[in-house]
DNA sequence: CTAGGGTTAG
């Protein structure tokens, strides 16, 4: 009895410890308690797995499995729930879904929230179907479904492209026996301002303030942020002001949502006065952050500073993502070293990153843009994956350059695979052919199009 | 233990 207890106090204080993130104190702790004959259970085990799987590596979580497993401890449904928070934090969605397969095999049931993470999981994978089919069997097997059960299927669906299923699942959400919490506000704000719904995301906004939740920095920050994203800059600002004025704290977020609509305005003094505060705050640089004052850096002209910070972000402990490549390779060609923007290129993709569609798209238009319109649909070429911007660019400048024949081709090609191209783009390549005297093709290629609409 | 906001190209 009197070791059960010791063995209790000994989960609080890894608990603890986990919380404040001081994990090698907390594995010191149970060595001492072994030492002393304090023996952890599966509960000391779980929370060492959930705070490792979250805050260093599933390599961690895995070791302290192994361990807990040779003291002779059996996982339970929570440390699967564990390894699988960290799985998917982590990136690793495949080995989630080989947890969930195996937490079944070993004859754990899991419970409603292992079921969150899988649908969760394959609404990241972009398997709306399958998520949808989890929600449905947490429905049909009586596992009742709890408020963030909802919050993940809303979210998913509206990262999927279901904003508006995800506005029906939000009507039913009372039924349901379920309240929206000030997430699920959040959640579909995003979605429908995203999805360009700003109607209905007003409506949404109107109704979160009359439910008696209170918004927080989150709410303010993507409202700002859809503002931004459908051009009204000032109402955009008036919401900064209006966040400032009600002392909500600034977090990395919304400087960099300032910072971000003041770059892409023009307003570089401003956006830097915006860094300099965000610095002076004290907030910690992420690589976000550092992504923004990187891409300001290189708009002001400022080469120097902008690769002492990419130096810096290794310093930090921080890994450059694909967007810091991207805006590097911006960089490079805006500062007219397509050769080296060429170089950076070949690097980044030897790093295998997801996607490179914007690296690519940048450097086309700059390449044309330098008259190496040749060279540049050489890069087309090589592209495995083109979107309307990689389209538009090629076609206006083909255009500019007298090359009509060669943009009505690739306008073609573009709409066949369904894909929209710049107005301007498209209206330059029929102005072209009936200006030089090709009325006919011109006529012909217009057939075309509608035909390849239907 | 799970969910929400930020950064790139015409």
């Amino acid at each position: 009895m009197g070791s059960r207890l010791s063995t209790r106090l000994m989960n609080i204080c890894i608990s603890c410890l986990c919380k404040v993130q001081k994990l090698e104190k907390a594995e010191a702790i149970i060595v001492d308690g072994i030492r002393l004959g304090v023996i952890p259970d599966v509960v000391t085990y779980n929370t060492l797995i959930a705070a490792c799987g979250r805050l260093v590596c599933m390599d961690a979580a895995y070791a302290v499995l192994h361990r807990m497993k040779e003291a002779g401890i059996s996982p339970n449904v929570f440390t699967y729930n564990s390894l699988l928070a960290g799985a998917t934090r982590h990136c690793q969605i495949s080995l989630s879904l080989d947890l969930f397969e195996e937490m079944l095999q070993m004859g754990i049931s899991p419970n409603v929230w292992s079921y969150n993470m899988l649908m969760h999981c394959f609404f990241r994978l972009g398997k709306p179907d399958e998520a949808y089919r989890v929600f449905r069997d947490i429905i049909l097997n009586n596992i009742s479904p709890c408020p963030t059960t909802f919050n993940i299927m809303m979210n998913g669906l509206c990262k999927n492209g279901y904003a508006d299923n995800a506005l029906m699942l939000f009507r039913t959400l009372e039924r349901h026996g379920c309240k929206p919490e000030l997430v699920t506000y959040n959640i579909l704000i995003n979605g429908l301002c995203k999805a360009g719904r700003l109607k209905a995301a007003r409506r949404i906004l109107r109704q979160l303030g009359e439910s008696g939740c209170v918004p927080n920095a989150i709410t303010y920050t993507t409202v700002m942020k859809c503002c931004f994203r459908s051009g009204n800059f000032e109402e955009g600002i008036n919401i900064f002001t209006e966040m400032k004025r009600k002392g909500f704290a600034f977090d990395a977020f919304s400087y960099c949502t300032v910072t971000g609509a003041l770059v892409k305005t023009g307003r570089l003094e401003k956006a830097n006065e915006c860094m300099e505060q965000m610095v002076e705050n004290g907030i910690v640089l992420d690589i976000v952050s550092y992504n923004n004052l990187i891409n300001l850096y290189f708009r002001e002209g400022k080469l120097e500073a902008a690769y002492k910070l990419l130096d810096e972000i290794e310093g930090e402990g921080l890994e450059c993502d694909k967007y810091t490549h991207t805006i590097l390779i911006d960089g490079l060609c805006k500062a007219g070293n397509i050769e080296g923007a060429l170089q950076h290129l070949q690097y980044m993709n030897s790093m295998g990153f997801d996607s490179n569609l914007v690296a690519y798209n940048s450097l086309i238009d700059r390449m044309c843009k330098s008259g190496l319109i040749d060279q540049a649909l050489r890069i087309f070429d090589l592209m495995d994956l083109k979107d309307s911007f990689t389209y538009s660019s090629l076609v206006h400048n083909l255009c500019k350059a007298g090359r009509f024949r060669c943009a009505s081709k690739l306008l073609l090609s573009c709409i066949r695979n369904g894909m929209k191209i710049l107005k301007s783009s498209q209206r330059a390549v029929i102005q072209g052919l009936r200006n030089s005297g090709f009325r006919r093709d011109a006529g012909k290629l217009l057939t075309k199009i509608r035909v390849a609409k239907i």
